[in-house]
DNA sequence: CCTCTCTAAGCGAACGTTCGCCTTAAGGAT
DNA sequence: ATCCTTAAGGCGAACGTTCGCTTAGAGAGG
């Protein structure tokens, strides 16, 4: 495609042997400093560039990271992706790696040969893994062949078996639950997800410990559980305020932003004001949740620290063959105070 | 890392030279069937999996393509990134090919770098470019080097000095313009952007020239320009319904989304319904915009089409030499009506 | 029996690096 | 004068491929 300019180009303009001119740019060199000069000056006279497959084949390394992730569904925007990606390469380019993406595939099987090839083809030295969930293949496929990766999610609530970083889904929703019960509300209902999501149950449990710490009961009554989505929020929701008088909530906690929308809409149907007659509350902090009607109380991840963090301990996993300490690290989300709690006006 | 396995160790294992069982493995070979049956059992039996190094080093092609975008701010999520990426290294990896992203610079000479960079050190073959408006640095920049690309949007209108495909937004805002004058609305709005952007100055022509074909006056105090966020649609929107009743619009037509989210908060601030009372439509039928209350008219761009569309005619390009023709496409985007505007309802 | 052709496979070279060991010359100490 | 040390840089090899030319042998044709 192009001409390339190569090691020996530059020496032969330097007058000296190609290898000295690679030591030099490796600064490895014992060298004159006029020797040096000189080829610094021609580096930059023939626009040396150094052949990156010429080096990864002779280093037995590519200085890229592979990161795949489940595609959203059309009518559910990924929150996190720009941010968590961008964080991502930016700390790798200070190390002088890029980062390889490639295609999520549902299947299984195909899905850990990716994986598979991309290693052992040396296309990657590592990968970054994210939204783990109970079972998932390709921790134990990876492990078991001692193939470099980090995390973003665990799998257990106390594995300790590979590297990762999480947010504590628990710490954030006990924080909303609290600022619940400060604003007065006494009954707290849940908008859960189904059990098989570990990222719910760990959620889920924040919302039992809040209560418990604030020593409110808990009611199985209160707590719906379905598929994160704005109609099931709705629904649920629906179903909640047609409780009776004495156990039906004032406010309402789901484990996402959506089925909080959803909750939004059931009590505006029910001839309610969320926000005002009903605080709710969602989680993810999505950038429209600032401009829902009200506005909605959420809960925002350090996304951009994780990531950054992550690429560093793979990085240093990859280069000094150890991770930094700690190997697995919980990261505390933050309450984001919008109106859909703050304007509770309690009706009696 | 891992001991890779080597042409040799299958040719050994097989009885044959190394060459041999690399003819077989890219089915270059004149080959017995016997010798060729023995390889790919060796090649089973050992794992097998080609060096990527040693084959981009040999082949002075990297099979990766470059692509980099300019990230969202905090409170405006990219509503098309999830979608775009995903398109691009499905129809990419039918080829072999993957996808390279690294971090977007705002300072533009290091953006440059950057590209420069990963092109000449044989990390990529070619890029992808999005979002292109006026002025764009990296298109000269690009072509001037002869450096292969292909990109999501265009510089101005007539040009076709680079390959691209963009969407016709003219046409969508007219669709949307069309489809309010079906409603029965007379006096429709604009909000639009400042006019440094070519794609919101496209969008707008659309907004002209469908009063036009319905034989409409355009009046230039219907016309608003200013940042696509909530807040400015919001504003403009106030300022649109304060005017006098003989030009106060009853339709509102939007460059995005955001700014109709804005906008139907102005409405409903000033004690009108939005989609009852007054019509309002969006562009880019972010996943929200299904959610809001109401839901809103917007305009769907079909971004996995393009996406998938892009790579296939970058990888032409870098192996054939030269583009399928058209070399510049446009693709028309798809109205999605809900009740922002289907709930009109005139008052008198 | 000799030459020609064809098939199956071998072989040398090259892609652009980096690595570690070797050589050379100069200078200082004995 | 001899030996040792050190600084400066050369040199061969290897990383894992692919490419194109060569060769051995078999069969065909005269």
């Amino acid at each position: 495609m192009f001409k390339p300019v190569t090691l020996k180009e530059v020496a032969a303009k330097a007058g000296v042997s190609y290898q000295t001119v690679s030591k030099v740019i490796n600064s490895k060199a014992k060298v004159s400093p006029e020797t040096e000069q000189r080829i610094w000056d021609a580096v930059a006279e023939l626009n040396y560039t150094p052949n990156y497959s010429g080096r990864s084949l002779r280093q037995q390394r590519s200085k890229t990271i592979g990161y795949t992730w489940e595609p959203s569904p059309q009518d559910q925007a990924n929150p996190i992706l720009d941010e968590f990606l961008q964080s991502m390469f930016h700390a790798a380019e200070e190390k002088g790696y890029y980062l390889l993406s490639f295609p999520f595939h549902t299947e299984e099987k195909k899905l850990l040969d990716t994986y598979r090839e991309l290693y052992y083809t040396g296309r990657v030295d590592g990968f970054v893994l994210s939204r783990l969930n109970y079972g998932e293949a390709s921790v134990p496929y990876l492990l078991q062949r001692n193939i470099p990766f980090v995390a973003f999610g665990r799998l257990e609530e106390d594995d300790h078996s590979f590297p990762y970083m999480d947010v504590d889904g628990a710490r954030g929703i006990a924080q909303a639950v609290e600022h619940l019960v400060e604003l007065g509300h006494r009954k707290i209902a849940a908008l859960a997800w189904p059990d098989d999501s570990r990222v719910g149950n760990n959620r889920l449990e924040g919302y039992f410990s809040g209560l418990t710490k604030a020593g409110l009961a808990t009611d199985p009554r209160l707590v719906v559980r379905g598929e994160g989505t704005a109609e099931v929020g709705s629904e649920a929701t629906g179903h909640l305020l047609s409780l009776p008088e004495e156990i039906r909530p004032t406010a309402i906690v789901s484990m996402n932003d959506l089925m909080a929308i959803g909750a939004m809409q059931a009590v505006r149907n029910a001839g309610l004001q969320p926000g005002r007659d009903i605080g709710v509350t969602g989680f993810d902090d999505t950038p429209t949740a600032r401009y829902l009607t009200p506005p909605l109380t959420s809960i925002n991840q350090p996304v951009s620290a994780i990531g950054k963090n992550l690429m560093k301990r793979l990085i240093e996993l990859l280069e000094t063959g150890s991770y930094p300490e700690p190997k697995c690290e919980l990261v505390a989300p933050s309450l984001v105070v919008r109106e859909s709690t703050a304007g509770y006006r309690p009706a009696s």
